[in-house]
DNA sequence: GTTACCACTATCACAGAGTATACCAGCTAT
DNA sequence: ATAGCTGGTATACTCTGTGATAGTGGTAAC
């Protein structure tokens, strides 16, 4: 990406609102689409370059088999990832994030940097 | 905000996670904050300019008063948001965002912008 | 005097998101 | 053979976020 792409980037995420109807909309639509516990980890994993069941699921601290499943199927379903069954001897199930799944990332990047300003907040708020 | 700060910005927004475990967490705790249907879009609101209930409540499609006196209050508890009373006549209730409220400009602002997107997105489908 | 706005609160009810636990078939290393 | 890995399913349950509906007390306009 080029400085000026990057610089144009920036001042569209920090300009302020113009239409709030549409926005308020659009906002309400991406919540619907990320909406529950587990998508937003799930993304975030498969970006990171885990493929695998069991290796996503030990990724994210507290999710249990059945979520997964259930939020991989789901999401197989709306082109967000892509099973890929190798059927070699033993059997190789591999998940990976299609483009449309990469479509998140941004939001997904401003959450990790809240949360983690947000523990930071904590820390010096506990002196 | 100065050219360097914004292209700083930019490049972290833009970056490859480093420490997965503490992403992942510092993600989960984002989405609990900001959990559920109503949080992000009541903050949106106030950014906004919104003040006053009943054109929070008309800025938001869907939300009932219910759901929006309980976000309310448990926003106030939370201090994302101060709650002032001018006892005129008649009575005055106010709500105004906080600083920390302000923190999840980003975020919301990114979710606007794959909202536009995905609709964007749907258009061309259409075709 | 009745209609309507403001700022809510109360009660009831429900789907479905999420949890807990167990289980399965197939493979593999010891 | 038995313990452990993989990639899941099945069953049962909780629970809480959300919705629908109604009502309150005060003010103000027509």
């Amino acid at each position: 990406m080029e400085e000026q792409q990057m610089l144009a980037l920036a001042q569209e995420v920090l300009s302020t609102p113009r239409n709030p109807r549409q926005e308020v909309q659009a906002l309400q639509d991406t919540i619907y689409v990320v909406g529950g516990k587990w998508r937003l980890p799930i993304i975030n994993s498969l970006c990171n370059g885990n493929k695998r069941f069991r290796d996503i699921e030990r990724s994210i601290p507290g999710i249990t088999t059945r979520m997964l499943s259930r939020e991989l199927k789901e999401m197989e379903a709306n082109q967000l990832i892509k099973r890929t069954v190798t059927p070699d001897t033993p059997v190789l199930v591999e998940y990976t994030p299609t483009d449309y799944c990469h479509s998140f990332g941004s939001i997904i990047l401003e959450m990790i940097r809240w949360g983690k300003a947000h523990s930071e907040h904590l820390k010096k708020a506990a002196d």
